[in-house]
DNA sequence: TTATAGTCTATAGGATTACTAGAGTTTCAT
DNA sequence: ATGAAACTCTAGTAATCCTATAGACTATAA
């Protein structure tokens, strides 16, 4: 399941990509309109800022802003931020490998094996689709429809 | 990430895959042979058995059985079973499908948009993955490598 | 009739999730 | 300078879920 947290963290940045640009939009703006609570929001926004999704200004006429194009920013890399590795399995992961804690031999593990293939067919899908992939109201968004299973 | 109890269900059905056709099989047997703890298990095998994927004997000779061959058990039955539904979210599941909490408007969703893609192709592959075709040693088995993100 | 083996209900401890509180720091406007 | 606005950071907490464990109950074969 993802995360109710990692589903406020996109919804902030779908929030923010559709703010007026170079225009530092409110902790409290955001967390109104999306209804996010406000603190658990603050720490949210702080993480995606330590890992350079967005930047932020303090004080006064403070806010956010995104820190990349909307295209640049990918399901897979939030996901991965707030919720961890999109494999079911640490064993299964690409960007976080751990072996299992009870595993006999890995090499013949019939669950790892499908769950490496369902890993890959999720991080195909999450990591190449953008922000702007799934807006359809700005411009250049949506240009890529990912037909689901197909190849990239 | 998968449950510790799914992964000890995939393992009792696995080893119940392999043994003596038609001879039950203790539950402390499958217990000690995967090292899964035996009062966890009892449950796990309930389920199981509840939802038609086994069946028991009880009293002395007793034990457990496939209640179907392995081509005709899949991952994605046993995972529902064991952790619900596939999808990550429940407005992107299609078997078990509930509308969230706190949406505002479904049909505009980015974040359902994209989760029911990595629904669908997780699905693919789990629910046409059998036991018998992640199994290389028994008769039959492994007969079909499904291709990661491959059209089926 | 007794030992064996599955069935069922209840419960407990630890981890995780989803927040909340409150003090601290930076910046702008005056 | 100073005060209000806004982000930063460290804790803490209530509720829920996960991973078991305990123990009484029931069915069956020898």
């Amino acid at each position: 399941m993802l995360s109710q947290k990692a589903k406020y963290a996109m919804r902030a940045l779908l929030y923010l990509a559709r703010a007026e640009p170079n225009r530092p939009v409110l902790i409290s703006d955001i967390a109104d309109q999306q209804s996010v609570p406000k603190k658990f929001l603050e720490l949210i926004l702080l993480d995606l800022k330590r890992h350079g999704l967005v930047h932020s200004y303090r004080g006064k006429k403070g806010g956010y802003l995104l820190a990349k194009d909307p295209h640049q920013i990918f399901f897979g890399q939030v996901i991965r931020i707030i919720d961890g590795p999109l494999a079911q399995l640490p064993c299964a992961s690409r960007t976080a490998y751990r072996r299992c804690d009870d595993c006999q031999d890995e090499r013949t593990c019939e669950i790892r094996k499908v769950l490496m293939q369902v890993r890959d067919s999720t991080a195909r899908i999450l990591d190449n689709t953008s922000l702007a992939d799934v807006m359809s109201d700005i411009p250049g968004g949506a240009a890529r429809e990912l037909a689901a299973g197909a190849g990239i």
